[in-house]
DNA sequence: TGTACATCAGTGAACGCGCGTTCACTGATGTAC
DNA sequence: TGTACATCAGTGAACGCGCGTTCACTGATGTAC
């Protein structure tokens, strides 16, 4: 076979050995949660010593950087893919939704709580505008048109920066920031484990919230019905 | 004066060194988080050395519990206080969000990613419900009359154990959690500095989840503005 | 094709750190007669 | 009021642990002539 690959074995191996480091670390992440993780413990379950590790990531906190990183370009992609599959809003929730039970604590390592003494880097932003880029192109899509402008949103149209320049009416970036935090509030307490014990399933809250969001497109819907997407105001 | 208090000075000395053995374990979380507590550090701190605090606190777990104790005991009077005062959802939301925000450490402690290693109690149920309790006495009377059943109120009827024999009609336990999770969703994001950067006012974004769970209660509502509270369904 | 050299993966020993926790002990405070 | 005893707070030394990270070194893999 031709070799047509610009990647010497060398350094397909080092690929391969960062990319089983990043498999191990991942497990530990998903058993003991970002704190615990340790370079050491990876190196066992490795059959290395610790200091081998070295060749691959600075430090520690690169390897969580690189680990971050993945986390962000996974979702951008995931998302990125329903979106060009047709998927509208309610589809990409769905998707964020399942995305975060495949792994909570990947979801967790990105949107939760902080890990403690890890700073985390400046050049994921790029990637979380992307993944902002593709909500908020379904965001415009759902708005129902003739949507009342909002106190939220006359706030926003103020201040849109982080949008980067995604031409998204502000009613659409208050929507962005409805789904966003109502999805994010259901899924961190169900992953956190708030809901254990209350017998009820996440899943219909989920599915309500999500409801309350995209209000079915009566196409007779007049100003009988205001759908609350892109409202978010007073 | 008289000595009219059941406390012996030995036990008065106990609860003084206990409380500041907290407060410190308090200033510590509010610094680095709640996995970095240390029992040496608070030592330390205080001009004692480590093993002494085993003379108040069984390990380090016990403190943590305590702590969790005094958050969630806090919130609960925080909370019954303003409901006592008349205080109806919003304020109660609001009183939420103050309290989140005067200590964002200890929100988290209670509502965000657990600490990992750390088993918590099972003993504080008993004040989440009363957490509960009061949140579902408001909304109750937010709800307004005539407000629609819904798939998630209908699904929780038949899942109401958590709310602990309280009377709340199922729509209110729809609107509960909805509040709950809504609420969660911004604080949460926001404690965790997800919106630094964006420029925005979070409490913009507060205000209007808020606006939106409770529609202003138009006396001459009818269906032409169906209130989304206790919506929350398809 | 073979030889000389450079590159790089991985090891093992070591450093310094801070942690939780135990243990035997000292000294002060309170209690009983 | 004074003495004998029990209770309890706090100390210092010690144990064992695992961590991140550095360093000098070995041995294998690739490269240049």
């Amino acid at each position: 076979m031709a070799r047509t690959d610009p990647t010497t074995p060398r350094e397909r191996y080092r690929n391969q050995v960062r990319a089983e480091v990043m498999e191990r670390a991942w497990e530990q992440i998903a058993t003991a949660g970002a704190s615990a993780l340790s370079l050491n413990a990876i190196a066992r379950q490795m059959g290395m010593s610790g200091p081998a590790l070295y060749r691959y990531f600075a430090n520690r906190d690169d390897l969580i950087t690189e680990l971050v990183r993945e986390a962000y370009r996974n979702l951008a992609d995931t998302l990125a893919a329903a979106a060009a599959g047709g998927a509208d809003l309610a589809a990409l929730a769905r998707g964020l939704r399942a995305w975060a039970l495949a792994d909570p604590q990947r979801y967790l390592l990105v949107y939760g709580t902080p890990v403690p003494g890890y700073q985390a880097p400046e050049d994921t932003t790029a990637v979380s505008r992307e993944i902002a880029a593709t909500l908020l192109d379904a965001c415009t899509a759902a708005l129902p048109p003739g949507a009342p402008t909002t106190p939220l949103a006359g706030h926003l149209a103020d201040h849109r920066t982080w949008a980067g320049g995604h031409p998204a009416p502000p009613e659409a970036l208050a929507l962005f920031l409805t789904v966003w935090t109502r999805l994010h509030g259901v899924l961190s307490l169900e992953l956190a484990g708030h809901f254990t014990g209350m017998r009820f399933d996440p899943e219909a809250l989920f599915d309500s919230e999500l409801a309350a969001l995209l209000p079915r497109p009566t196409p007779a819907a007049g100003p009988t019905a205001p759908s609350e997407a892109g409202r978010g105001g007073a």
